[in-house]
DNA sequence: CCGCAGCCTCCCCT
DNA sequence: AAGGGGAGGCTGC
């Protein structure tokens, strides 16, 4: 039924045995499923196995915690180098000092937050797969832009391996007819999808340069392009670039910084703005934490 | 600089 | 049962 869980004893044949990405991953069942299907990444989901299956560029693997310990496999034909998952996953860096320097000692609500959801990460995708999910995600819920990405990964993506497919490349995506696109599902966002694929398929280095640039300036050159405003630039920025300094202002986030700090009738970039210098050097990681926090009160 | 409707489509609500 | 309102925004007026 769905493509991307295949069934247990298929699992068993095509997977290598399981392996530790490290004893101190710092996760629970329920920061590591915030952190792998809570908004930042749109290609994990969980098998009937029970595990978390996901894809970014052309590598699938499989991840599950066993007590305190976070365990990866990849499929025995493919190459999925360990330290590849270790980048993607933010587990190289040091997540207890990122911690440390937020300022919870002074701030009750993110205290509270960081408590609920202990071992939440800010992930390292690849930046294009990030900027063209969040391109996607304008006016849309979670499944709806999971539904979108995968839509278009089955279209027009890799077969990575049987019933899996990797995203789109954007020079795939600048060959479609926008009008293709709106097929999928895209809506109005068919355009922007469309726009912003030919514009770097003509400045093949556009991306590099973003993400090599400071924080401010890779913000300013995301939104030159079509559809690319200040949210989905922090989000491309803060899950695609590692710019940690990023702060995302959705409605929820806006809903709780209004409510939680008294920030009423301001304005999405005054919020944006208050997030960087409040939280400071990862106040990213601080939006996550209050993001996932905010969304659990309203379940 | 600010505020606002319109945009695709799906889903939930009455 | 048909129709309105809103959903992790951006753009142009």
């Amino acid at each position: 039924m769905n493509p991307l869980v295949s069934d247990t004893q298929a699992e068993a044949t095509i997977y290598a045995p399981w392996r530790s990405l490290g004893e101190k991953s710092c996760y629970s069942e329920d920061s590591l499923a915030e952190t792998l299907d809570g908004g930042q990444s749109f290609r994990w989901q969980i098998t009937d196995s029970g595990f978390w299956q996901g894809a970014w560029n052309s590598f699938v693997i499989q991840l599950r915690l066993k007590g305190d310990c976070l365990q990866w496999r990849a499929p025995r034909e493919s190459t999925v180098p360990r330290e590849e998952v270790l980048r993607y996953l933010a587990i190289d860096t040091s997540y207890e000092d990122m911690i440390s320097e937020l300022p919870w000692r002074s701030d009750s609500v993110l205290e509270e937050a960081i408590q609920s959801f202990h071992g939440l990460r800010i992930l390292k995708q690849p930046l294009g797969e990030t900027l063209f999910s969040f391109l996607l995600s304008s006016v849309k819920s979670i499944p709806q832009i999971k539904e979108l990405c995968l839509l278009a990964a089955q279209q027009y993506g890799e077969e990575i391996i049987p019933g899996v497919h990797a995203l789109p490349t954007w020079a795939r995506l600048a060959e479609v007819e926008e009008v293709d696109l709106r097929k999928l599902k895209f809506g109005y966002r068919a355009k922007y999808v469309s726009a912003t694929a030919n514009r770097l398929v003509n400045e093949p280095e556009f991306l590099s340069i973003v993400e090599a640039a400071p924080y401010e300036e890779g913000r300013s050159l995301l939104m030159e392009l079509p559809g690319v405003g200040g949210k989905v630039a922090d989000c491309a920025l803060l899950f695609g670039a590692g710019k940690l300094e990023a702060f995302p202002v959705d409605t929820w986030i806006a809903k709780a910084l209004s409510a939680r700090y008294n920030l009423n009738d301001w304005s999405l970039d005054q919020l944006a703005t208050f997030g960087r210098i409040h939280f400071g050097r990862f106040a990213g990681l601080a939006q996550q934490f209050l993001f996932s926090f905010e969304r659990k009160k309203a379940r």
